[in-house]
DNA sequence: GATGGGTGTTCGGCAATGTCGAACGCGGGT
DNA sequence: ACCCGCGTTCGACATTGCCGAACACCCATC
């Protein structure tokens, strides 16, 4: 039977549309994005709805996602080899950095934040578990697509989010080869403005980069006054990601 | 068509399985679980595979969760509103107590924890989002069932997990009526030795209770001698229920 | 108060759809 | 070299879920 189940597929590309729509959907509209009748929809979202991936507001009769949905995609962490290796030397880098860790891999061609750890100072911060961030414009995302098996940018559109983003295919590529070549990558004000992020790979024990972990914050903290990422700070991501890769059994270097 | 369909059915269970199998399945061992013929499985798991629900090992052949349904799953914390509204209130009820903060919501007779914010100290702490709690042995779970509109404990053992965990039925139903009428909860070394916490419902515009913050942390800090939560600490619990309750349209108590 | 358009929901018939169970190929253990 | 277990493929059957129109409902509107 080679040949994907469309009833699954369907469901999918309804819990995809709910998530991506932030808000609740109804019937029709749902019908309407997929190009499907209404009735049709509507059996696969109460099937939905009985296992708890969805979940309809009483009032309204709008679909939103479920919190079965939510526990169980949270559970991809604990069986997630690469994040729970991690978990430890990233709060050694967020101590000896000072600022907040993240740890992301390449999905879909951006980057799926699987790993923070907040800056060790009291100020409130949002946690970005589960977010994607653009791969051109972030630390981890250049690290993560200079590394990549596959060829890389794709060809979407490059974003961009302040004067500072790469927004040429030809410089974004001279970038990964450089990041490549050296090990490490940073991304000075591209994403947000006054902010900087770094980050390095982080190997399997194939050798093949399986994520990347950086750091990120104000620009006043993590760059010399010439807008170059602080040496001693390159240092401290690079030592995390060589620690975390020889904990998945990467040769040691 | 009244009746669900049978395939999503199938792949939701399948995907249950993984999440709570914690490490990867193969495809017999997933068949036998259910009772299904191996082709069967083996059809819906390529499907799963092919819109990233799952992912398969490339040397053993074995399947575990994918990232794609990690990040649909994280989107369900956006469009929760019980846990928009809170994210201030929380943030600002673990600075006055100086102890970490849970809200939780109740799912399928267990406690949903759906925010969290760390102790205000340097110290690590694991991200608790996504987990499922016991609800007859945490102080947000007896809030939840005291207020939870269907009937209670439902029929399932009540686990010990302490010298101190309230096991007995009866016991419990006492419990929750007077954790109903008095509007907290409290819950000392019942889950972990040595931990307390306390809880206080939040209600929506409807007046049913959605669900439960609560603060948790070592006893020496958060009881009085006599084993009993410190007033001030109920308070600030009370008081912050309370205000996202407003905040979600609670009729002002 | 009747009306229209907008929901979400139900129904029955047709055939496309997914299910089944046996057979295949491959690997690791013995 | 063998065997047993694994994940995978295949083809035939009929069950399965799809479709599109009709239903029930709510809320604005007139």
């Amino acid at each position: 039977m080679p040949g994907p189940i469309q009833s699954i597929e369907r469901a999918a590309a309804i819990l995809r549309l709910l998530a991506s729509g932030a808000r609740k959907m109804g019937v029709g509209e749902l019908a309407t994005a997929l190009g499907l009748p209404k009735g049709t929809v509507h059996g696969i979202l109460r099937t939905l709805q009985h296992v708890g991936f969805v979940e309809q507001s009483q009032d309204t009769g709008k679909y939103q996602l479920g919190a079965a949905l939510f526990h169980i995609g949270s559970s991809y962490l604990d069986a997630n080899e690469l994040r729970t290796r991690a978990l430890n030397w990233s709060d050694s880098l967020a101590a000896r950095s000072k600022e907040s860790v993240r740890i992301g891999t390449l999905h879909e061609g951006q980057v799926l934040v699987v790993h923070h750890v907040f800056r060790p100072d009291n100020s409130s911060q949002v946690l970005e578990v589960g977010a994607l961030l653009p791969a051109h414009a972030s630390a981890l995302g250049r690290v993560l697509l200079a590394n990549d098996p596959l060829g890389q940018p794709a060809g979407a559109e490059l974003a961009g989010f302040t004067p500072y983003t790469c927004t040429d295919p030809d410089q974004l590529r001279q970038l990964l080869a450089e990041t490549k070549s050296r090990g490490w990558a940073a991304e000075v004000e591209e994403m947000v403005e006054g902010e900087v992020s770094v980050a390095a790979p982080i190997r399997d024990r194939r050798g093949v980069t399986v994520g990347a972990i950086g750091i990120s914050g104000p620009i006043e903290r993590l760059c010399d006054p010439d807008r170059a990422p602080r040496t001693e700070l390159v240092s401290y991501v690079r030592e995390a990601a060589r620690a975390i890769s020889r904990d998945l059994g990467a040769i040691p270097w």
